[in-house]
DNA sequence: CAGTATGCTACTTATAGGCTGTAGACCGAT
DNA sequence: ATCGGTCTACAGCCTATAAGTAGCATACTG
């Protein structure tokens, strides 16, 4: 599991847990409906700015993306 | 203060606190030293991957790389 | 069936990634 | 005070890729 698929399943978690379709979130994150599929299904490598957009729409610290990180 | 400035303030933060420069840091999470450099000051919007790349060098959690942001 | 939700491919354009070169500040040694 | 080394800032540039969109497919549900 590469980090673009631990962070896509993290983002889709936190999504679910708010019961928003892709749709809806996509909206909220004023980007795409497909540009956020791909994400969670780890397809797209986003940046800095989207990724705090989508913190901003599940109205969490973008710091919960990576829960799933494991130091080395 | 916008994101990418917190955000880069944070890198340096802890690229400091290790008493790494720019250019030893930026050669562990093989970036070039200028990129790095950009980002730090938030003139920067690094992807995922780049990210991912600097907490590794840092040996820390991206999540820690978000500590100042504050709930809307 | 119609409506909703998601996956996936392919495509354009906007910008991140990466680099070069220059400049300035700070150091200790000459 | 001047040299050499180190560290950082900053402007400019090219190209690799993220951002954003359209279109069609699939699945589920009432």
């Amino acid at each position: 599991m590469d980090i673009a698929h631990s962070f896509g399943a993290q983002i889709r978690a936190l999504r679910q847990a708010k019961g928003l379709s892709q749709e809806q979130f996509a909206e909220s994150c004023r980007l795409h409906r497909t540009y956020v599929g791909g994400i969670e299904r780890g397809e797209r490598n986003p940046s800095l700015k989207n990724i705090a957009a989508m913190a901003s729409a599940l109205e969490v610290s973008p710091a919960l993306f990576f829960e799933w990180w494991e130091a080395p």
